[in-house]
DNA sequence: CTCATTATGTAATAAATTTACAAATGTTCA
DNA sequence: TGAACATTTGTAAATTTATTACATAATGAG
């Protein structure tokens, strides 16, 4: 019953122990699995040489319950198992093809993140976000933007956040931390002197330090809570795309993280930051 | 033939487009697309409780050559792992759901995007950019954040690049223009008042205009040229998420854009920048 | 070489899907 | 309002597709 997340292995695997019909019939839907999701029980026996009882008893032997269901468990299996890859944009690239491989490379680098997902990682700094009496964003180049926003965000959830870009002004605050302090750092690479400096700073107060950076890194080594990021990126190379991207997803996690935690109680917070902000717009019309 | 890739959402965005009882099939496959994909066209249509040749004629609408072929779809879209229709965090959710959630948001956002890219406004945007001596990225609130993202990410390719959070440098700014200035708005409602001040402002001069917002908001209606992102985002009532991640993705088709036209040539001068960063790091061990 | 066993195919049956058409519903305009 | 038209939906027949039952062929052991 459990769809099996690569069908065509299991076939290929147990080539040698099928009969001759059977074997046939594997082969033929080896040669060309996407073309047998479409085919119908007739065209494919006809494609391996054997009659369609042959091919009926193909698919139960693999677990399905006819070839209808077989057909299924396959497309599926051909789905997860393609996994984007990811396309680097070229200089005979145009208009038409390189903004796709571009919003391709991000799609692929977010479904890659979902699913190894640091979620303990993740809950223990909601908690420590949560129970902080103020928070620090410290990022720099590409990440200084992102902690730009996660002050944007965390603002709103009525923490006191605070951002500076100016590595002496992280050294300085980081230097006079204390206990409710959370320093949350970001950068990509955690190799980044000035920015592990800073930490290595904090790391001698009293003051909390999170950071959304590579495993073993030297960043992450000064954190008492780390929150992984795995995005296969060339950064020697290309300038960093998508790994700022899950960055900022995974920022608005762990604001909605807080904002669970604290209830529904604080709704109405919420609400009045919006209208204190909608003098500021002009209407809809 | 093309096999679309987020098939529940193109249902989810067509619902109010369609008759009675296609709807009806469009919920049903909605409530429960996995039970769907292993029906007959009988049990979909008693499901629906419709006959069986809407059902079919609703697989037709879809693209689909017929039922099978429309499960098929459904069953390869299904697989990718992506809930396709944007879900709502709620307070009942734990730490095991609310990040899946937002991340499949987060995905679906870029994917809608990428299927109704503005690619015509995108070349045309391309060019200005490439053509300007100056370019002045302007946005406010979680937009600013955005804006210093592309400053970062255009100051490598040697365009002269300015950004300001503070809306009365942006007037002066705007004030000053002349023949060969930039001006690059970024706001996903289009309608915050000092922005569009400061894109009227800047109308007066001979400076151009783009703007990446809303189509046909205060904001679009001052530019020479608006690449408009839809995204669904009820930024009334939340605060806006999946808006920023397609407005970054576009800031680097933008940049990807400015440096094909470059070509090669302009390579080396990317190297030299990275290089120049190398000795702010811990080398790898 | 014969019997038992397994493998394969044929033909009938059953199920599912599609098509053609008719009834019902809604819409337009005098 | 109501006749004429277009659209939507369902019924029933036709067609396609898949499964089952059974017969025949192939294989292998004694």
């Amino acid at each position: 019953m459990t769809s099996e997340p690569n069908l065509l292995a299991v076939i290929q695997r147990q080539l040698n122990e099928l009969n001759k019909s059977e074997a046939k019939v594997a082969q033929a839907i080896l040669n060309s699995p996407e073309e047998a999701t479409r085919s119908s029980i007739a065209s494919l026996a006809a494609a391996a040489g054997v009659s369609e009882p042959s091919v009926n008893r193909f698919c139960k032997r693999f677990g399905a319950t006819g070839f209808p269901d077989f057909k299924l468990q396959l497309a599926t299996s051909l789905a997860s198992g393609v996994r984007y890859v990811s396309r680097a944009v070229e200089f005979s690239d145009d208009i038409n093809t390189f903004p796709t491989k571009l919003f391709d490379n991000a799609i692929n680098a977010l479904m890659t993140a979902k699913e190894e997902l640091p979620l303990k990682a993740i809950a223990r700094a909601v908690d420590q976000i949560a129970q902080a009496r103020r928070v620090y964003f410290f990022g720099l180049g590409t990440s200084a933007a992102v902690a730009r926003d996660a002050e944007h965000k965390f603002f709103r959830f009525n923490v006191p956040v605070f951002t500076h870009e100016d590595p002496l002004m992280q050294r300085m605050l980081a230097a006079s931390a204390g206990v409710g302090d959370l320093f949350f750092f970001i950068s990509h690479t955690g190799r980044t002197k000035v920015l592990v400096e800073a930490a290595e700073i904090a790391r001698q107060t009293e003051a909390t330090i999170v950071s959304l950076t590579a495993e073993g890194s030297p960043l992450a080594d000064q954190s008492h809570c780390c929150i992984n990021v795995k995005v296969e990126e060339d950064t020697e190379q290309y300038l960093p795309m998508t790994s700022r991207l899950v960055q900022l997803v995974i920022l608005d996690v762990l604001a909605a993280g807080v904002t669970l935690r604290r209830g529904e109680g604080f709704t109405p917070h919420l609400a009045r930051i919006k209208d204190s902000l909608k003098d500021t717009r002009f209407q809809t019309s």
